[in-house]
DNA sequence: CTGAAAGCGCTTACAG
DNA sequence: CTGAAAGCGCTTACAG
């Protein structure tokens, strides 16, 4: 690789004015700017970002940490997505690091990143009183929660009703008169399963059915406790009439265990998923799920962290958007 | 953040001599390597990595660039997994680029990677004759292509036989009486296309069935160009019976399309899939498939790359590994 | 076994 | 408008 020097002695200038260039430092004379440009173009220069970093800690260098908990679940690579997309179009480059639900792990990036020089991060935080990433948030480094906030700190964030959208998702069973409806969730730790937990005991209330603890399963947010913990409530000798499931992996493990045991949805039980997918009309039979829009949180998010590295003083936003139930045909109706 | 000069004071020595406690020098007595380690915990330190890869373009900071297509493609996803698999365990960052199936920004990310100094680079070429892929070979920069080669120039690559996965597809629709089984594909300028539309004709060759060019649809390989193709070829007036559709998206998008005419699979047409999913049992019917195993692509690609970093002048290595045809519910025999 | 010093490739006051 | 020089946080010969 060219460096620097390589393009100084090329063009007959110094190396801080080809670093002007580079930096478009409005000072930098007409003439001398197309020479040094010329030379650059000659020798294919490239700065090195790792050296750019390194000297100015300033969001020069345009790198964005991105930790998510599951790569796996495509609600987070709409999220993925929607970050990188703006990144993207601001010239950023991302680092993403999925700590898979292991909170050593997401200790782990959160060290690299730092070490890397980040200019900012977007974090799902593990749980609410997440130290690592408050930490990074009293070292004034920008940060924005994704999907989750934090507890103990002020903090920027995006994410969705959760505790409405599971109510919508459990009123809509209960309207089609459902009384025992089984919640698959993730980790209580995870701050959206207590909000999802805590919609679908407002809309229980609301019809005046008691709370039932023992048709709350709260696991890891995979496709094999999906599947195990369905098969838990499939064989229960008073089977619930209705799953809500608390994320995209955990329907589709639950799907698999409905499936593998010849029972038919929606006459013998329905299921409700929170997080819609692009082929949920291809699901057997089309599933009815709470849509989260992972792309659009992304973007945000990116968004935000770009205004809080702009503006370090700004207050802290939270941002919460809306969920939509999408009703296809996985509910039924019974008496 | 506290540096090596912190620490260096607080322990009373030379910032060299952290430094060689920090990379285990054994030369270091070990008197002095407590005094520094205590001190490091004292002050929290942690090594820069920036400052790191700048001094030592030598594999020290180990960071890995993982360029990918289409992350929404959950094949890719497993590959992805795999890799970091592999890198978490040898305390690698993995840096992850997705292009989306855009050359432009395929290229960005090569020169935002060689920027940021990557030890090694890990990537599905958007085509066989990628000049920038192949300006890293030559460079010396550790690559490994993924799901597909270069056919330029001689480099590690890790892929599937795909020639006999799209055989063995094909072949199992022709045994059961299809004759007129449609492709969707992606862009033939992708070097996996090529390879399974070869597998697609040899069957094609076995059953004496002359091969007819107008089965054949070739365009992105999304979601959203499997549901138009599909829709196509549904409208066609002699419509196939069979339809071989060249990657997860693409089998996705087609089963809407079908769904959404409400034409029944496998009765009315038959569809095998290119790329397995966790969930395809779930699917409507459960999907016949031809399994990629992803995981193990990643974790064997991040493998030879650290192979290849540890000694650069290994001779290159193709791996093929096999595809499994998983027969299920959406292919039936016709007259 | 340890330290002083050079240097990785840049940026940015400072001086002219 | 431009250059010489210091310095970002490290590593690594070189010398002792």
């Amino acid at each position: 690789m060219s460096n620097l020097k390589a393009v100084a002695e090329h063009s007959k200038v110094s190396i801080a004015t080809v670093s002007r260039v580079i930096n478009n430092d409005p000072k930098v004379s007409k003439v001398t700017v197309l020479k040094v440009q010329a030379s650059i173009s000659a020798l294919e220069y490239k700065p090195n970002r790792v050296a750019q970093r390194l000297r100015s800690s300033k969001g020069k260098t345009k790198l964005l940490g991105l930790i998510i908990p599951d790569i796996q679940n495509p609600f987070f690579v709409d999220v993925v997505r929607g970050v990188e997309d703006y990144a993207y179009q601001h010239n950023f480059a991302v680092m993403i690091g999925n700590f898979g639900q292991d909170e050593k792990k997401e200790k782990l990036y959160l060290d690299i990143f730092q070490s890397e020089n980040i200019d900012g991060l977007i974090v799902a935080p593990i749980h609410g009183k997440d130290k690592g990433i408050e930490n990074l948030v009293k070292k004034d480094i920008p940060v924005v929660c994704i999907d989750r906030g934090l507890t103990e700190i002020d903090v920027d964030v995006v994410k969705v009703d959760n505790e409405n959208g599971a109510f919508n998702a459990i009123d809509h069973l209960l309207s089609m008169g459902h009384k025992r409806i089984a919640f698959i969730s993730g980790n209580f730790k995870i701050p959206t399963y207590i909000e999802r937990l805590s919609g679908y005991k407002r809309a229980l209330d609301k019809y005046g059915i008691a709370y039932d603890e023992s048709l709350v399963f709260a696991r890891n947010s995979d496709y094999k406790s999906g599947f195990e913990i369905a098969n838990k409530i499939l064989e229960l000798e008073n089977r619930p009439t209705a799953i809500f499931s608390g994320n995209n992996l955990l329907t589709l493990g639950a799907l698999e265990a409905i499936h593998a045991k010849d029972i038919n949805i929606p006459e013998e039980i329905s299921i409700i998923g929170f997080d819609d997918m692009p082929w949920s009309i291809s699901l057997n039979p089309p599933l009815t799920a709470v849509r989260q829009p992972g792309f659009d949180m992304g973007k945000k998010a990116a968004e935000m962290l770009y205004e809080r590295m702009v503006d370090p003083s700004k207050k802290k936003e939270k941002v919460i958007l809306k969920t939509e139930l999408m009703i296809r045909k996985s509910t039924a109706r019974i008496e």
